[in-house]
DNA sequence: TATGAATGAGGATTCATTCAT
DNA sequence: CATGAATGAATCCTCATTCAT
């Protein structure tokens, strides 16, 4: 099977990339339909409909429902977490030292908040809390994946401007945690859970305050 | 299931109360069905078992398994309400002149980050959640039921303690977010979205974290 | 739900009637049809057409269709052996002593041979053969319910006849066995094992035959 | 299985056989999985898979599944009745004249015993009775290769039996036709119609009581 | 020719909902 | 009113069969 492959996608790329594609489009598709109905709610049919297949291709390529929504979440998972190492990069790329730590703060912090609020994300969430009660793994599948890895993310570079004298001395991981819970935690107040969508203008309202906090709770003793 | 039975034998006392209790046996085995399995996963067959009835008896008191579904919700609602009520009230009772500041915010942050852990409103929470996609009133049905209350309540006594002097000028309304962020936020993402419980001293550790924060962000200037 | 049935058996009749020839209906429009075509290629819906109720109806009173499968074998096979026991009870009543042996032989055998032939019967004997690899209780089902009453049955009167020096001595189950093979085997070699039927005429020259090839091995020595 | 692939070595030598040998692999794992699970029950991947082909390729080389099915049951009732020939030429090779009668009737019928309980030809025997009444060509399609071929050739050695005097006047046909049911019925009933393997002592057992009533029904009168 | 992939039709089963009692 | 029984409408899944390679 491995030997079938190889040479077709030596000889050229369509039949490997066309399969490739199909199971990508189909998981793509009941990422959408299930973000919209959830679980129970979506029949096969319509995943079938929206990546324009027929249903059996479905089954041939994910065996089960339950496997599909498996399959589906787990590549949800990987692609919100592509989002979240990009944000964390750019976070470690980010110069500290002679800046603003205010503007720094701010800037990071918008930064997560609207790796939070994105539109995937947020289903992402959704839907990992209301199906785990049948489907455990998916807490599992989806930890690390979510706000985790920013935390820690964020506790190192906490870590690392508490040493260099710009934050008093801190726990990084309870710091960044608060910092995370200071942006997030009034957003997802005022969004109901996320189930509304919330501006622009808000959101850098609410990273402004909680920079704001932060920094008073953690600049360094005059 | 025995609770179901209890009150048909006071039926012949007051035929009218019979009804009641038989309705609140029923929404009461809807909440605790619902939020077992989720609205689609939930056939009414089991909620009639649950509450002890036949099943043309449910849809005697309650039309449609949307409409069962809906005054389950509210019905839930309203007994987390009432439970945040009395934490709110718990909240007004307490006096906080004279006494140690930090005590009095470890108190009411415990009191708030357990009626906010409490298994019923967890699956309130989740179950609006999942379902507001095709049942939108439930957002604005637990709307102020949640942690808008205890917002609300909580500001209040900010603004007091502000004016007060006890802590230094502030947005009330942001200030109490932010408090009930540094609460929940933590214990959120360590629980993974609730789905796991949390030890008490974790809720403790995680209170005073969040009240030393608070302290040193909203403490008067010297 | 004892208590339920016995008071409204009491009652009045018709209701558990109902139920109960609801249940018998399906069973025998469930043997109808899997008789015709056999348990995979019969789907639920033919049968609940047959009966004249709908397919849930089915499932309501038989759980699933193996199940109906084996409930509809084991009605059928009690019809088959009520059948099979008014013959052995005829057997029994009829007086032998004093009459022409080959006369009863010839009465006897051709009243198991159309019994045998019965098309309840056969279609049992088929339906048994061909579902036992998957069902294999059928085997344990039918079994003292086809040709081994009548077999014992016979048996038990070719002893006595044995006793009263009418037979020469002999093992009486091998006896019933070899006449009862002597009756069946060219029916079932004729019939293309049952697969067509057969004359009333062909019947009595076959079970002449065996009446005479039976009394010349069992005949009393002169 | 490895049948089936050992044929595929010597291809390069015959292209021609291959295609045969692949059609016969075919239609021998088509007999196998057909006689194990009955037609409906089959799916024709399951029929590829044991051939060690591709599902197209059983398309490719039998057109239909029905075809596919006929063909494989033509196929396997060419074999058993070359088995049957061969037990048809060992009949009529065995010399007779000056052997005990009795030792020639146990052996022949053992011999026919045998032939009828083989596993392939109870196979046939089963499949073509279950699938008969979609696909009546069986019944026609497997006359003749089953004991009527048996019969025949009894009947023959029979007749000569009786005009060289060793057996009284007889009807061959009726005599053979007895005879073979006095060997087979008693197995089909204790192996329930051939779904339990029977020990060679059984069969034994019961080839000596039929022949030994058939000698007394059949030797020539003193 | 042989195969992996795709499909259309169909079957078992469940469920919300409504009568007869 | 409360219930057992019945139903019509989905939904998941399988399978025989056909293209593109």
């Amino acid at each position: 099977m491995a030997a079938a492959r190889t040479p077709s996608a030596t000889r050229q790329a369509s039949p490997s990339r066309g399969r490739i594609d199909k199971r990508e489009a189909i998981l793509n598709a009941a990422f959408t339909v299930f973000a919209r109905q959830g679980y129970a709610q979506t029949c096969v049919k319509e995943i079938a409909q929206e990546a324009g297949v027929a249903k059996p291709t479905v089954y041939n390529h994910l065996s089960d429902k339950a496997t599909l929504f498996r399959e589906t979440m787990a590549a949800a998972a990987e692609r919100v977490l592509a989002e979240h190492l990009a944000a964390v990069d750019d976070l470690a790329a980010r110069p500290d030292d002679g800046e603003d730590l205010r503007a720094l703060l701010e800037y990071v912090g918008g930064r997560m908040l609207r790796v939070h609020c994105d539109e995937r994300a947020r289903a992402l969430r959704r839907l990992t809390q209301v199906e785990a009660g049948w489907c455990p793994e998916l807490l599992d599948l989806v930890r690390g994946y979510g706000a985790d890895r920013l935390t820690e993310a964020l506790a190192d570079r906490l870590a690392r401007l508490s040493l260099a004298g710009r934050l008093r001395p801190l726990d990084p991981v309870v710091a960044a945690e608060q910092f995370l819970a200071l942006l997030t935690g009034p957003v997802d107040g005022r969004t109901r859970m996320g189930a509304r969508p919330v501006s622009g203008d808000e959101l850098d309202a609410v990273t402004a305050a909680a920079a704001d906090t932060f920094l008073r709770a953690f600049a360094p003793a005059e």
